[in-house]
DNA sequence: TGTACATCAGTGAACGCGCGTTCACTGATGTAC
DNA sequence: TGTACATCAGTGAACGCGCGTTCACTGATGTAC
């Protein structure tokens, strides 16, 4: 329904809120987010943002929550794409760059709703990438959090401008470097009963 | 200069104001930490506040001066320790979350100043050692990123809860278990030619 | 030893501001008959 | 087809609040002579 001089029924106006407020976030900083603040960049009075979300805290929900869905997205693409875990990794950290709105939003859960059940599920299918399995064991969950962690160190440490300049200004470059430090081979000690699994050849560098 | 109902001058305002910040971050959270607030936790008129920092940036400034200072001191007590590098990168963890106050002003530079010159002193001294080295090569600095990425991810993910509860509620176990999934050793992929540029010293970031 | 004076440390009141939330309301849309 | 009514979507004014900063000030301390 398109029409001129601003229809008094904006039509889409829960996702345009949450992209105004992601689009806040990159270029104020979440410190700096405001309830009304977003209304007044996506056009509309701040009550109508009550309206949708309850709180603010209702609007930051949906913003992980989208997040999170966009992330599991991402990665689901790279793991279907075939070119190993590692650039699953590398897509972690092209999404927490590329998206720093939500991204910056999804690790604050103070600032949302924990408990809202489509976050746990959004959630839920993000670690299901990072595990390379819904029902990881041991070995697999240790590995997985381990390269999440490893990943995680990466995005926030150039998203808050940690990285020394000589590693220069490419975040996936960095990312691909320090990966090739971790092993994700389950670790071989031996434990009596435990056969390692078949796994497919480690991508190099 | 001990007294009974406290005298005028409190003597060692500046450090009971940086350890009520800390307090109050520790136990409200960043976002709900007001100059205000901290003034009122130490039992001081909050213009006292201002005119010791100048701003509310200025007190969190010198938080993060003094985290760096206690961080750089704790790994180089590990260091010292002799137990390897393994064990420094579990005292990074330690420290994260013993000392989480410090640790999430540290890494949040749009809220203090952070050309500010003891910032910088004391942010390079901990970089020291993470990469085991004032002046680290190519391959000294990857892995010491890698290192360093790795325990960072593994703490900002403990400190936000987004660790699986599987894992155990002991975060310097968990700094272990993902540690033996890196390969701290040099890549040794022979690159002919490739000399170690000459690196000057780029104080901060 | 006393006295004057500068400086340091902290007070308390005032300022303007933007915030989140609430509320009664209006405009627009959908549905039952 | 029309009409009544319920529901959905958004408005605008008002609320009380705590905030960061500024300012003229006072109390305490140190120093020069």
């Amino acid at each position: 329904v398109a029409s001129d001089s601003r229809p008094y029924h904006h039509g889409h106006l829960r996702p345009a809120l949450i992209d105004a407020a992601v689009a806040t976030v990159e270029d104020q900083g979440l410190a700096a987010m405001s309830l009304r603040g977003v209304a007044r960049r996506a056009g509309v009075s701040h009550a109508a943002a009550t309206y949708h979300f309850g709180d603010k805290a209702g609007l930051l929900t949906a913003v992980a929550v989208e997040g999170y869905r966009r992330l599991a997205g991402a990665l689901q693409a790279e793991d279907q794409a075939g070119h190993g875990y590692l650039e699953v990794g590398v897509a972690y950290v092209r999404f927490a760059v590329a998206h720093r709105g939500y991204f910056e939003v999804m690790y604050r859960p103070e600032l949302f709703h924990p408990q809202d059940p489509a976050l746990l599920q959004a959630r839920a299918a993000t670690a299901a990438h990072l595990y390379r399995s819904d029902q990881p064991d041991a070995d697999q969950m240790a590995t997985g959090i381990a390269a999440w962690s490893l990943m995680h160190g990466v995005a926030t440490l150039w998203l808050n401008g940690n990285m020394p300049p000589p590693l220069g200004d490419d975040p996936e470059a960095i990312a691909r470097l320090v990966a090739a430090h971790l092993d994700v081979t389950p670790l071989a000690e031996p434990r009596p009963g435990t056969q390692p699994p078949a796994r497919e050849p480690r991508p190099g560098t």
